[in-house]
DNA sequence: TTACTTAGTTAACAATTTGATAATGTTAAC
DNA sequence: GTTAACATTATCAAATTGTTAACTAAGTAA
């Protein structure tokens, strides 16, 4: 990236945030800070940050609150978003990963700790596996940019919304995606589609090669898996 | 880290000294130690320690003077510092923090916390990926993105809460979590569900595993033990 | 244009899984 | 040895997902 990194920082402690910001400012990101979730929505929209850090407890809106919403957002793909929470909560560790929580930093913070999490979390957005047009797995082939799915030699025509699907849940084989995670990267946040969808074009793409390589996580989602 | 990790500590109080030395060695630390300011910096410069235990109050030089200078050097840049504040210090705190401090203990010192954080601390250092979602303890794996729970390399599939449950647990192995804790962090705290609940969920996850991992602390709650 | 095809979605229902409880059996503490 | 706490089992309701068929809209060829 050429221009600076842009940081917002939401938490209701002043403290917390003159702290951070002072640390962050220094190592030479561009800042900016908000006191309560919905200005943390608010500062979001209009100063477009590469990266959120939300206190789980705050004012108005919860960090969970925000986090959720962001993740709703296309605008916001992209944004890493960090959560500060109380030591040790590992159950807001788990809400917060199914909420689409990039990292988790317990407070109290060190302020090395937070950076150093920082610049692993950009070091690890860098485009190399991520943006790679052709996804092999074994004898199965995906390759976006002929919209094309080859098993064991034999080639597979899959509807376009089935392909993305697919291609979504190959790209990190193992992980789980929830579905509204599904539904906002396959279908994006405007279209309102029901549920049963998702579960309808798995189906076809099961039928479709013939192997179960889409595994059902109940409650949570699906994920790939051959 | 393969060589024993080094810690430098500085107070002008030998008791102080003398006891956080003792306690640090008995976990295997190597331990240096100065009683002012400016043997603190000779001391880091000699010594290269990981981590740097420094008394705000202290002559020549005070513990923030001290490390205001050591963030100036580059060749301390990895090196977590610690402040010993007196109680309830607030704004010595602050002012810590933004001098670049990694954390901070308040006088009179409970040995067995300024260990506890001390460790901590060079746990958080950690890369996030690795200790964020997967938690590792012998030859068990819970992997949270992958609402995956491997054993001895066989694959076992739990249930959503059961999951979450294991998980709570494992995240700090042989710490007891009491009924109300468990209920509040894995059902939340708007669901009322009864006390044979958990209890029920144990059972599955025990025999799902087929492994004790989970004892039972009778009147009190349970725990993960593997 | 008209008839035909296809993709995407929805609705209705079936099948499955899960979570919670109750009832009963066991165990450990006093 | 009694009692309180926990384990076990079976059972049921609710939540979740799978399946099928039907409908709509958009594209395509005659």
């Amino acid at each position: 990236m050429e221009a600076p990194i842009k940081i917002l920082i939401a938490d209701d402690e002043p403290d917390i945030i003159e702290i951070i910001s002072f640390h962050l400012n220094k190592l030479g990101y561009e800042v900016a800070t908000a006191k309560d979730g919905s200005e943390a929505i608010e500062k979001a929209n209009s100063f477009a940050p590469d990266c959120i850090i939300l206190d789980v407890m705050m004012p108005k809106r919860t960090g969970f609150e925000v986090c959720e919403y962001l993740r709703t957002q296309k605008k916001f793909d992209k944004t890493l978003i960090v959560l500060l929470t109380a030591l040790n909560d590992e159950a807001s560790h788990i809400k917060g990963l199914e909420l689409g929580g990039d990292d988790f930093i317990s407070k109290p913070i060190s302020p090395k700790v937070l950076v150093s999490r920082i610049t692993a979390l950009f070091r690890r957005l860098q485009p190399t596996e991520s943006d790679k047009k052709i996804i092999t797995i074994n004898d199965l082939m995906i390759d976006i940019s002929q919209y094309k799915t080859v098993l064991k030699g034999v080639t597979y025509v899959l509807a376009k919304k089935e392909f993305e699907l697919l291609y979504l849940l190959a790209a990190q084989p193992g992980r789980v995606f929830l579905r509204g995670e599904i539904l906002s990267q396959v279908w994006g946040n405007d279209v309102i589609v029901g549920d049963r969808t998702i579960d309808v074009h798995v189906r076809k793409i099961r039928a479709k090669l013939g192997i179960d390589c889409i595994t059902t996580v109940k409650g949570v989602g699906y994920k790939f898996n051959y």
